[in-house]
RNA sequence: GCCAGUGUAGCUCAGAGGUAGAGCAGCUGAUUUGUAAUCAGCUGGUCGGGGGUUCGACUCCCUCCACUGGCUCCA
């Protein structure tokens, strides 16, 4: 006999080799309906594999992650085998789950699959799936699992063979499909109902952009037919709130062909919100000793031969600009740090001026590959709320928390709440990307995670991630459809001021070698305001909002009392606008609303008797029970704007 | 850059080998309005650019550009 641990700590007593599946059975039938796998001690497992030693035991069913991604890999499996069905020859590299469904890598040769042949496979795969075939697990030798896969042709499957080791390698197979797969599975193909197939996308092999690619079909599944769909209407309500949908409707930002791709220009609405947190970061560099500057647009080359921009990234760069002088060549800014390398090394530095701290809002250009561009999130010319810090090593860690706390702090005033940071370290074995010693480089991670520690910031590590002149910690966050993006960023850098040169004296009177601090809070201006945008679903925070109020007087008649009550507020620094339309007040209401401005003052015959006005507060959005939510009722203007003030602070 | 898809009026979209349509927006007029769309009339498009096939192309083919979803890249 055997004890099983439940996770609440009871423990019951089977016979040794009892499976998963049948404990669940001995606890309801109920249960073992919904169970799709089980995590022993720890590890997640088939239902069906016999259990036999003293064990912990999770039941885990479609509410658990590991529930879920297990059901997907299996979907997964299903779709080869729907592939395999349809489409002989077809070669399979890899069909993993993800976060939101699962995806497999095929190679079908000459056929190029678009999404007019995915109903056929979602008709294929249902089909399968009723079946209700048994995923079977088998443990084969290296040399079996060779020859299997070189009968069948599949050159991926023998690459990924070529990575274990002989009895590691299990195959799984259900219905005529078998695959080389670790596991685990849900039992049978029964409870896979309704599935979708989402997108295909070409996918490089193994990730390596000089081999074969492969076509990637994503799918999702679900065991019941309304999942589906509650997750299809979670996408679409994901896709209302879109930067560049939004950034539209709300006038923020705007691309013209002739103006070129992924250039942004910012119109009016959308400049002043972004002035409004350009200037609240301004404020708040002063009050923590930073010093703004400016530098120009282009540089000479040599600037960036110097820093190795020039080397690492000059012939992927817009190109050099010539001048009518022969052999003069500037280059577009790609960076800040090295015109702040200048400022530092224009005179000589004592070590009683550092920390010192240079801040500018520099505009960059890049020359991002045309595939990759992408609304505000990723572009070719954008800005950067960019500071660099040089300090001596001593200085490095106060330096470098005062910078993460900054960082923490304007995420936490914008609104943001999940966030991830990301320690970006080098490649862990391929070191030609990177500039610097080996020693520098150990430095530097090492300061970077030392601290972190010491602040308790919570950090996730990613590998090869880092800049090619120093890790980082970087601030990651999702837009609307889960995608993530870089925006803060702090890095440590040894190695630009070695290529540069730069020195202090120290109270030794000696000359030394200062340390950087790359920093950017929101990172840059376009990417930070994109995704802000799809955060707050274009409500952006009263603060910084393009219009704060919106006036309505219910008819002409009160044009006159809506632009006083505008002018009182404006003295309060309230912003906003007088509707003077010949419109009807629903219908003022109702673009105001569009609009996202988060105040309404309606006034006509009564308020004007009264002098008071009718707030009206902006409500859910577009949707039928958000309405007539709003309003507030009958204020005077002091009341109004004492409310408005507490909620600015 | 690679794979797949899309490109019709300012916006959202319909249409289609015989010369383009709706709603909204805009303009004009009427309406003076009480918490999410007042009514009427009018204007508006070399159907993304270029090339080809055809008696005829917005429609079919090629190519370029832009955009969308991925991949790779991301100082």
């Amino acid at each position: 006999m055997i004890n099983i641990t439940f996770p609440d700590g009871n423990i019951r007593q089977y016979e040794s080799g009892t499976s998963a599946l049948d404990i669940a059975k001995s606890i309801s039938m109920g249960l073992a309906n919904k169970v799709l796998v089980a995590k022993v001690n720890g590890e997640v497992r088939d239902l069906m594999r016999p259990i036999d030693t003293d064990a912990s035991l999770e039941l885990l069913t479609w509410d658990s992650e590991d529930g879920k991604k297990t059901y997907w890999h299996s979907s997964a499996h299903l779709l080869a085998e729907a592939l395999e069905a349809l489409y002989p020859g077809t070669k399979f590299g890899i069909g993993p789950a993800i976060d939101a469904g699962f995806y497999y890598d095929v190679d079908m040769g000459e056929k190029s699959l678009s999404t007019n042949d995915f109903a056929k496979i979602e008709e294929k795969m249902l089909e399968l799936a009723r079946k209700k075939s048994q995923y079977t697990r088998k443990e084969v030798s290296k040399a079996d699992a060779i020859q299997y896969f070189t009968e069948k042709g599949d050159e991926y499957k023998l690459e990924l063979l070529e990575g274990l080791n002989d009895g590691d390698i299990t195959f799984y197979t259900q219905g005529d499909f078998t695959d080389l797969c670790r596991g685990p599975h849900i039992p049978n193909t029964e409870g896979i109902k309704a599935i979708k197939l989402m997108k295909v996308a070409g996918a490089y092999w193994r990730g390596d952009e000089s081999r074969k690619q492969m076509t990637r079909i994503y799918g999702i599944t679900f065991p019941k037919a309304q999942d589906l769909k509650d997750h299809l209407t979670m996408i679409e309500e994901a896709l209302k709130r879109d930067h560049r949908k939004l950034g539209q409707e709300l006038e923020l930002f705007m691309f013209s062909e002739k103006v070129g791709a992924g250039l942004p220009i910012w119109l009016p609405r959308g400049t002043a919100l972004r002035s409004r947190l350009e200037d609240f970061l301004k404020k708040e560099q002063i009050k923590r000793g930073y010093q703004p500057v400016i530098t120009p647009h282009i540089a000479n080359k040599k600037l960036y031969e110097t820093s190795g921009h020039w080397a690492k990234y000059g012939a992927d760069s817009f190109q050099p600009i010539q001048t009518p002088r022969e052999g003069e060549v500037f280059l577009l800014k790609p960076m800040n740090c090295p015109h702040h390398c200048e400022i530092y090394g224009h005179r000589p530095r004592s070590y009683k001026e550092l920390p010192l701290r240079i801040a500018e809002f520099g505009t960059v250009y890049r020359y991002e590959q045309a595939g990759e561009l992408h609304g505000l999130t990723r572009v070719r010319g954008f800005t950067q709320d960019d500071a660099h810090l040089f300090c001596t090593p001593d200085q490095l860690e106060s330096e470098f928390i005062g910078v993460v706390e900054l960082t923490t702090y304007v995420l936490k005033k914008m609104g943001f709440e999940n966030y991830t940071a990301q320690i970006s370290l080098r490649h862990q074995t391929d070191r030609s990307k990177y500039i610097g010693s080996e020693e520098l480089w150990e430095q530097a991670e090492n300061a970077i995670i030392e601290a972190t520690k010491k602040i308790g910031l919570k950090t996730t590590i990613e590998y090869d991630e880092a800049a090619f002149y120093g890790p980082k910690l970087d601030f990651m966050v999702k837009d609307a459809l889960g995608r993530s993006w870089q925006l803060g960023t702090v890095q440590v850098d040894y190695n630009l001021p070695n290529r540069f040169e730069l020195e202090y004296i120290g109270a030794d009177n000696q000359p030394h070698r200062p340390v950087m601090i790359h920093r950017a809070p929101f990172g840059s201006m376009e990417r930070f305001i994109g995704v802000l945008t799809e955060h707050c679903a274009g409500k952006f925070p009263l603060w910084m909002t393009p219009d704060q109020v919106a006036i309505l007087p219910i008819s002409d008649r009160f044009s006159d009392y809506a632009n006083g009550v505008l002018d009182q507020l404006a003295e309060h620094d309230i912003r906003g606008f007088v509707d003077e339309r010949a419109e009807k007040i629903g219908r003022k209401i109702r673009d105001t609303e569009l609009k996202r401005v988060p105040f309404m003052l309606i006034v006509g015959e009564k308020e004007v008797a009264e002098g008071r006005i009718s707030v009206r507060k902006q409500g859910g959005g577009d949707k039928e029970e958000d309405k007539g939510k709003g309003d507030m009722g009958s204020m005077t203007i002091a009341e109004f704007v004492a409310y408005f003030k507490n909620l600015i602070q």
